[in-house]
DNA sequence: TCTGGGGTCCTAGGACCC
DNA sequence: TCTGGGGTCCTAGGACCC
């Protein structure tokens, strides 16, 4: 891997970069994913606005094609879009994890397929390194992704190819608007290709957000083309390193490279807005109790182990007087049994809780999480031991019975702190209980 | 009335040490 | 009266992503 050093008075910054190359970058994304999801079981909706909302119903978050036309905006809330709803019969559903979770991995197993080296990018997205398939032509090899997947699970993808991850994305996004639904910039000639880039605003651009293009816009660029030319001792004078190997990623410089290894996360947070606001600490205490839980199933499903704990209540941040409170409890040895950090959480919420306010939301994140021989024995590992095994037995309880079959006694979930999920399919293609019903005449 | 959840990384600033 | 300088580590907050 070739570095290049770049120096600014005194100090310097050392870039490793790969080499301008011949690399094949296919980003693979799925068009309107829950939605498509939803789709799948009705077929009545195909070419209809549809749209997905958040948990508790209260974004929109997925949105059809035809919804984006009649001005839905993404991330607009629920309330706000009714009136644009109504008018167009727009369908409306809440978010089924548990159904796009399932379809996720089917598509991700087939892309598996289509090349080894494949970086699971988000639920809906994965980088495909195409460098070593054998193939006469890359136009045609995408195109037969995406009609396999298409085929196989009935989801629809965009797939763009390119030889850095940020101009793959912007491929992707060129897909999306034609026809075919692909698009390489591999064959393409540079000017063909900065032609093209004229055409982008600067936030379309991958890890340029809404700040940085307010920044950028303030210094007159205005377009991808404009961005990729930019002086780079300007940009690490006014901005920072990860914008500098954007640009470089512009021009064709592999600053990030794909991740094909499991990598363990570092942080858990588990944390739910209520269906309606809280007061009462017991109520608060239900919730955050059966947060931990799950956030503990979660780390020792990964094998991961706990050394710090945040646990946090906060009142709804668009009404007037504002609160957030927050603890940081750090534990003398990591871990990852629920009854310890279901009494460490309780004990913490109590410290936090201020009698009078009205909550909308609670939760806990586990950070500075470790793999579970990342610290060497104890005194009490052997004491450990039982619990350990407890655990592993109420995991797999709860793995064969549903979610909740043994549970702490504090965690018995009220009404009040339950989600609102009216517009639900319940359709869950992973528990055969809830598989949809197909009656042949 | 009703405004999601879960991640990552970077940076600035404070505490602390020699 | 004058009150160093440079390093590390940690944390909170910001920005970004899906």
């Amino acid at each position: 891997m070739k570095t290049q050093t770049l120096m600014f008075g005194g100090s310097s910054l050392t870039l490793f970069m790969q080499p301008i190359n011949n690399r094949i970058i296919a980003l693979v994304d799925c068009n309107s994913f829950y939605v498509s999801c939803e789709r799948l079981f009705r077929p009545d909706l195909k070419r209809k606005p549809v749209v997905v909302l958040s948990n508790n119903d209260g974004c929109i978050i997925s949105r059809s094609t035809e919804a984006k036309q009649v001005g839905i905006k993404m991330g607009e809330p629920y309330f706000k879009a009714k009136p644009l709803i109504d008018k167009y019969k727009v369908s409306v559903f809440s978010s089924n994890y548990e159904l796009y979770g399932d379809m996720s991995r089917r598509v991700m197993k087939i892309l598996k397929n289509f090349s080894p080296d494949i970086e699971f990018y988000s639920i809906d997205e994965a980088f495909l390194d195409l460098t070593n398939i054998k193939m006469d032509n890359v136009q045609e090899y995408i195109l037969h992704i995406r009609k396999v997947i298409l085929q196989w699970t009935g989801i629809p993808v965009s797939i763009g190819a390119a030889n850095t991850k940020t101009l793959a994305k912007i491929a992707n996004h060129v897909a999306k608007k034609n026809k075919l639904g692909v698009e390489e910039f591999i064959t393409k000639d540079k000017n063909e290709v900065d032609e093209i880039l004229k055409t982008f605003p600067v936030q379309e651009v991958w890890g340029i957000g809404r700040q940085l293009s307010k920044f950028f816009n303030n210094n007159n660029f205005y377009n991808v083309h404009q961005l990729k030319y930019v002086d780079n001792y300007w940009v690490r004078k006014n901005s920072s390193v990860v914008v500098l190997k954007t640009i470089h990623e512009l021009n064709g410089i592999c600053c990030f490279p794909l991740n094909f290894q499991y990598v363990a996360r570092k942080n858990c947070c588990v944390s739910r807005s209520f269906g309606k606001t809280i007061t009462d600490l017991n109520d608060l205490k239900e919730a955050v109790v059966m947060h931990c839980m799950t956030a503990a199933e979660r780390i020792r499903s990964e094998g991961l182990i706990v050394k710090s704990v945040y646990i946090f209540i906060k009142t709804s941040r668009f009404k007037k007087d504002y609160v957030s409170r927050v603890q940081k409890v750090d534990l003398p040895i990591a871990t990852n049994n629920t009854l310890e950090l279901v009494n460490l959480c309780a004990k913490a919420l109590e410290n936090i809780y201020i009698k009078g306010y009205f909550y909308s939301k609670a939760g806990v994140i586990f950070s500075d999480l470790k793999p579970k021989d990342h610290y060497e024995k104890n005194l009490f590992s052997d004491q450990n031991l039982n619990l350990d095994h407890l655990m592993k037995v109420i995991d797999q309880t709860n793995s064969k019975f549903g979610r909740g079959a043994i549970s702490v006694a504090a965690a018995r979930l009220n009404n009040n702190s339950k989600m609102n999920r009216r517009y639900s399919s319940k359709i869950d293609t992973s528990f055969i209980k809830l598989a949809p019903t197909v009656r042949a005449y």
